[in-house]
DNA sequence: GTAGGGTTAG
C-alpha cells in the first residue's frame, strides 16, 4: 500500500466519497485500471464501516475475491461483518472466510478468534468451534480472555456445560465477564442454585458484579423462586452501588414476581426512572403467573393509557389473563389487534389465542386458529387436545393427537394429560389404556401421578373400581392427594362406601387440611341414604375449621368482569342471580339431574 | 477493531 502515491488522482477522489453508492462506481473505474488500488479502495469500504447490511457486507466480500493477497486486517473486519447478523448463512460466510484466511497462510490473531467464535456460536457449530478451539491451544491464543469467554459462550450455547467448566477452570486470566458467563451458563442449563453459588465464590475472590452480572444473578434467583436470596441480591446491590439501569430494573420486577411477592416487584417498578415495553412486560406477565389476572390486565390498562405499545410477549400474558378469566371480548380484540398490526397467530401468540378461544368457551374459533397456524408445535396441539377435551369433544381430541406424529412433534406429558382425560370423558377404557401403555413405550415418557390420575378417573368412572385399586397398588412412585381423590370421585359416583372411608383415610394423611375430600365422602354416604354420617362429616369439617378451598369463577358481560366466590354474596344483583340460580336448578332437578352441586344452597 | 444482560404458551 505504501507504494501508492499520496497524490493518486482515484486516492483523492476516494477522500470524497460520501456513500458505498459512490464507492461502487469509483471501484468500476479503478478496477480496470490498477488492481493494488482495488485493495485500499478496500480498505477505505471497511474503515468507512457500512456493514449495515448483509448486502454491503456480501458487496465488500466480492471485492476481496479481485485482491491478490488480502491481509489480516480485511480478514478480521470481513469476519467480524459477518459474524454480527443474527443469521445463519451470514455465520456460515464468517467460517468460511475463516477457513480462507488459514487456507492462504495467514495466521488469526486475537481479534480474529472472538469473531469467529461468535459466529460458530451463532448458529450452534459445535465443530466449527471446536477446530477453532484446538486452533488457539496451539497457537498459544487461549491464554486471551477474550478468546477464553468467546469459548464459554460456545459451549453455552451448545447446552455443554462440562466443557464451559473445563475453559473457564483451565484458563489463567479470568475476568467478570469469564464468571457472567459461567453463571449465565448453569442457569440456562437449569442449575441455578449452583449459578448462586458460584456467584458468592466470585464474590470471595473480591470482585465485584456490574449490571450485567446482576441481571443473571437476579434471574436465577428467579428460577428458584427463592425470595430471602432475591432480597439478600437486592441487599447486595445496594451495599455495592450497582447502578440500576432499565435491564436490572427488570429482572428485578421479574425476580419478586417469580418469588411471589408483588408487592415489591411493584414497588421497584414504580421507582425505575426509565421503563420500557420489557418493563410492563415483566409485570404483566408475572401478575398472571401468580394468579393475580385482574391486576394484570389493570396493568395493560394502565399501559394502554401512556401510549405504549404491547409487543407479543405483551399479548400473550394478556391471553392468558383472559383465558384465565374468561374474558372473550378482550381475547378477541387482541386476536383483532394481531390482524390489524400484521402479527401472525403463530409461536407463542398463536398457542396463547388457542388457548384463550377454548378456556373462554370458544372452541370452533380456537380450532380456527389452530388450523390457520403455519407451525405447530408441541404446545399448540397440546392446547387444542387439552380444550377439546374440556368440551367433551373426546373423538375430535383423540384425532388431533394421531396427527402429531405425521406433522413430526413428539408429545410430552402434558399432552398426554390431554388424551388421557379426553379418555375419560368419552368412557373410552380401552383406548385409554393403550395410550398410557403407549406413553412410556412408544415416547419413553415416564407417566406423572396426574396420568395416573387420570386412569385412576377413567377406570373408576367406568365402574371398574376394583381395577382402579389395583391400579394405583402398582403404581410405582407414590399416589398423591390427586390420585387417591380420583378413586374417591369413583366411589361416590358408584356408592361405594366402604372403599370410600379407605381412601378417605389415605386422604386425611396426605392432605389432612383440605376440604374436599370431606365434601366427596359427605356426598357418598348421602348417596347412600346415610344422612347421619353424611351431617357428621360436615360438622367435622366445621369443627376443624378447615382450609377451604376457595370455588371461584368469573364471567365477563358487556366487558365488565363479574367475579363469584364461593358463599360471596357481595354482587349488587345477588338476589337476582340466586332465584335464576334456584330456578335452573329445579329445571335441572325435573329434567332427572340430582347433581348436589347445582341444587340451591 | 475482540467477550457477558431482562419479559412469553399447553
Amino acid at each position: 500500500m505504501s507504494s501508492i502515491p499520496q497524490n493518486s488522482p482515484s486516492l483523492s477522489c476516494l477522500e470524497l466519497c460520501k456513500s458505498t453508492r459512490e464507492m461502487k462506481q469509483l471501484q468500476a473505474l479503478t478496477m480496470k485500471t490498477r488492481p493494488i488500488q482495488i485493495q485500499l479502495l478496500y480498505s477505505k469500504i471497511m474503515s468507512a464501516g457500512d456493514f449495515s447490511s448483509p448486502e454491503s457486507l456480501s458487496y465488500a466480500r466480492s471485492i476481496v475475491k479481485h485482491v491478490e493477497s488480502p491481509d489480516i486486517v480485511i480478514y478480521n473486519a470481513l469476519i467480524k461483518g459477518f459474524s454480527g447478523f443474527n443469521e445463519k448463512s451470514s455465520s456460515f460466510e464468517a467460517m468460511a472466510l475463516f477457513k480462507e484466511m488459514m487456507m492462504k497462510g495467514l495466521v488469526p490473531d486475537t481479534y480474529t478468534l472472538p469473531y469467529v467464535l461468535k459466529a460458530c456460536a451463532q448458529c450452534q457449530s459445535l465443530s466449527h468451534g471446536e477446530q477453532v478451539h484446538g486452533h488457539s491451544i496451539k497457537t498459544g491464543l487461549s491464554s486471551s480472555v477474550y478468546i477464553v469467554n468467546t469459548l464459554m459462550r460456545l459451549y453455552a450455547v451448545c447446552g455443554i456445560i462440562v466443557s464451559v467448566r473445563k475453559v473457564f477452570d483451565y484458563s489463567s486470566h479470568r475476568d467478570l465477564v469469564s464468571w457472567t458467563t459461567l453463571i449465565q451458563a448453569l442457569v440456562k442449563m437449569g442449575h441455578a442454585r449452583e449459578a448462586i453459588n458460584v456467584f458468592f465464590q466470585m464474590c470471595r475472590e473480591n470482585l465485584i458484579a456490574d449490571q450485567r452480572t446482576m441481571v443473571i444473578v437476579l434471574s436465577a434467583c428467579a428460577r428458584l423462586g427463592d425470595l430471602s436470596l432475591g432480597t439478600q441480591i437486592h441487599r447486595y446491590m445496594h451495599d455495592n452501588i450497582v447502578d440500576y439501569d432499565v435491564f436490572v430494573g427488570n429482572a428485578l420486577v421479574d425476580m419478586y414476581l417469580k418469588c411471589g411477592h408483588a408487592t415489591s416487584a411493584r414497588k421497584v417498578f414504580g421507582e425505575m426512572p426509565v421503563r420500557n415495553v420489557v418493563s410492563w412486560n415483566s409485570l404483566i406477565s408475572g401478575l398472571a403467573q401468580q394468579g393475580q389476572f385482574k391486576e394484570a390486565l389493570d396493568v395493560f390498562y394502565d399501559m394502554q393509557t401512556i401510549g405504549l405499545k404491547p409487543d407479543s410477549f405483551t399479548l400473550v400474558a394478556v391471553l392468558n389473563a383472559c383465558a384465565n378469566l374468561g374474558i372473550l371480548e378482550l381475547g378477541k380484540w387482541i386476536h383483532a389487534y394481531m390482524d390489524k398490526n400484521h402479527i401472525p397467530s403463530d409461536g407463542f401468540i398463536g398457542n396463547a389465542l388457542v388457548d384463550m378461544y377454548s378456556k373462554c368457551g370458544s372452541i370452533e374459533e380456537a380450532f380456527k386458529v389452530f388450523q390457520g397456524m403455519k407451525c405447530r408445535d408441541v404446545y399448540s396441539y397440546t392446547a387444542m387436545i387439552v380444550g377439546l377435551a374440556m368440551h367433551g369433544e373426546a373423538e375430535r381430541a383423540l384425532q388431533i393427537f394421531s396427527l402429531m406424529p405425521q406433522a413430526g412433534v413428539k408429545p410430552d406429558e402434558v399432552t398426554f394429560v390431554g388424551v388421557l382425560s379426553a379418555c375419560s370423558h368419552a368412557g373410552l377404557v380401552e383406548e385409554g389404556r393403550q395410550h398410557f401403555q403407549d406413553m412410556s413405550k412408544v415416547y419413553n415418557l415416564k407417566p406423572q401421578t396426574e396420568h395416573y390420575g387420570c386412569m385412576v378417573d377413567l377406570l373408576g368412572r367406568a365402574g371398574l373400581i376394583r381395577e382402579a385399586e389395583e391400579f394405583i397398588l402398582q403404581m410405582p412412585i407414590e399416589p398423591d392427594a390427586f390420585v387417591w381423590g380420583a378413586l374417591l370421585g369413583a366411589c361416590r359416583i358408584h356408592t361405594k362406601v366402604e372403599l370410600g372411608e379407605t381412601v378417605m383415610g389415605k386422604l386425611m394423611d396426605i392432605e389432612p387440611g383440605r376440604d374436599g375430600a370431606y365434601i366427596l365422602m359427605s356426598n357418598i354416604y348421602s348417596s347412600a341414604n346415610r344422612w347421619k354420617d353424611a351431617l357428621k362429616m360436615r360438622k367435622i369439617m366445621k369443627e376443624r375449621n378447615l382450609k377451604k378451598t376457595p370455588g371461584c369463577s368469573s364471567i365477563e358481560v358487556d366487558g365488565i368482569v363479574h367475579e363469584f366466590q364461593k358463599g360471596d354474596n357481595s354482587h349488587p344483583r345477588n338476589i337476582e342471580i340466586r332465584m335464576l340460580l334456584e330456578q335452573m336448578a329445579l329445571q335441572l332437578h325435573n329434567y332427572g339431574h340430582f347433581d348436589s352441586t347445582v341444587l340451591p344452597v
